[in-house]
DNA sequence: TAAATTAACGTATCAATTACATTTATTATA
DNA sequence: TATAATAAATGTAATTGATACGTTAATTTA
């Protein structure tokens, strides 16, 4: 038998557990957040991060990949854990810590029926609603996080499509830190990487000349991740 | 009624949430782990890091600081959160999940009476034994947590005593990261953070001329933090 | 007063970051 | 078919920060 979450019922002398995951996107040189709807009481129907309970038998980043997969059919992608919220009295009417977790998902890649049935949405991140709980901190949390992480982690890569121009990469960098970067050093310091290939292709849809594609060397990108480099930018 | 741990009992369908703390200090010019033996069944009497089940009424953190208190005497330490271990299987017997966290703390100053009384022993980070369950694993990344935390914050204040030399900060560093560091430029970076002030003191434990006592100020540190400078070292 | 010991200091070289302006490829339209 | 419009692509000089390296200073003990 399938245990849904509403098979769960509350007991006031248990410890839940919980995740719930802060997906990012990017579209159109905006970075987004997808959220929905409250499944479970009290206060169900409000805005709120994607997260289930985790079950009794399942890992908690399981219970994190089964509820991205539910919500947007995707499978793989780039997830950690942000940090657990854990306070006695975070959730009224029964104890439950939940584990934020963070997701950077390509945003042409999701499966847009399945959230739509689920009554998920995007929402640009300046834009984001009131969310249940503390999930607005979560949010600020993984912004953080990402701000910072970029500086020894090519994060531009999850959240961009396979093949991308480096004026978009350049975007990307502007939406997470808000702030306008040079072109020219900009690309010197990603080229100096090393780890982008220079395709036969053009993209024409924001320029008439045309931006070349690249797409990224995945076995240097490993070891560059694992080398810990630095990529500051001002 | 005061709840010991004793008075769980543990029950097959419940979710139990633990957390458990790797506590760094620093000695002689070596980097140290106090660990004791595990209170709870199964597994009771193996070297353990020092943990506790969360209680429902406490938050995460309290429950950390609660046993941190217990075993060492010590409050307001720097403390911070590790991350989750949640797999489903990692406790024999009963579904547990650990949150794990890291604490520093000045090892002159804790309580050496409670901490015989817990059985509790300090290792040397290198001899440290095998301990139950994943505990190993969450001393390894405890470890590459401080190691890259180093680079953004000055961890260093943390675990020397209040009054400390230049060259027994470069012990830690060089403890830290297992390398020998050039006391010229390791010096030259420190000073230029702006945080220490210098005092009309020295420390001539280590030598005949002696070396000049710092404290750090407190305000500057703590600006320095919010903007996440740059410490690497070579 | 000589010997021993660690602390303290400065500079020149090299590498990385920053600031900044022009030309190029292409398409649409006059 | 020539021209206008647009974003992409490129280079260099100045500045800043990181690295490598050897000598002198302060103090205690013998």
């Amino acid at each position: 038998m399938k245990i849904t979450e509403k098979d769960y019922y509350i007991q006031e002398d248990k410890m839940y557990v919980a995740t719930d995951c802060v997906i990012f996107g990017f579209d159109e040189g905006n970075l987004k957040l997808l959220i929905f709807k409250r499944r479970v009481k009290p206060l169900m129907g409000t805005w709120s991060l994607i997260g289930s309970f985790v079950r009794l038998q399942e890992d908690v980043s399981e219970a994190a990949e089964r509820v991205l997969k539910e919500i947007t059919g995707l499978e793989n992608v780039f997830m950690e854990e942000l940090k657990t919220y854990g306070t006695a009295n975070r959730d009224p009417g029964y104890r439950c810590i939940s584990i934020a977790q963070y997701a950077l998902i390509r945003i042409g890649e999701y499966d847009k029926e399945l959230v739509e049935r689920h009554g998920a949405h995007w929402y640009d991140i300046d834009d984001v609603p009131n969310l249940v709980l503390e999930h607005n901190q979560m949010v600020e949390d993984a912004l953080a996080r990402i701000r910072r992480k970029a500086r020894y982690k090519p994060i531009g890569f999850e959240l961009l499509p396979q093949k991308f121009t480096i004026p978009q990469l350049q975007r990307l960098y502007e939406a997470v830190y808000q702030k306008k970067l040079d072109a020219r050093n900009f690309r010197k310091k990603v080229l100096s990487l090393n780890v982008l290939i220079k395709l036969d292709e053009k993209d024409k849809s924001t320029s008439r000349r045309g931006a070349f594609l690249y797409k990224f060397d995945k076995s240097k990108y490993k070891k560059l991740q694992e080398s810990g480099f630095n990529f500051e930018i001002s």
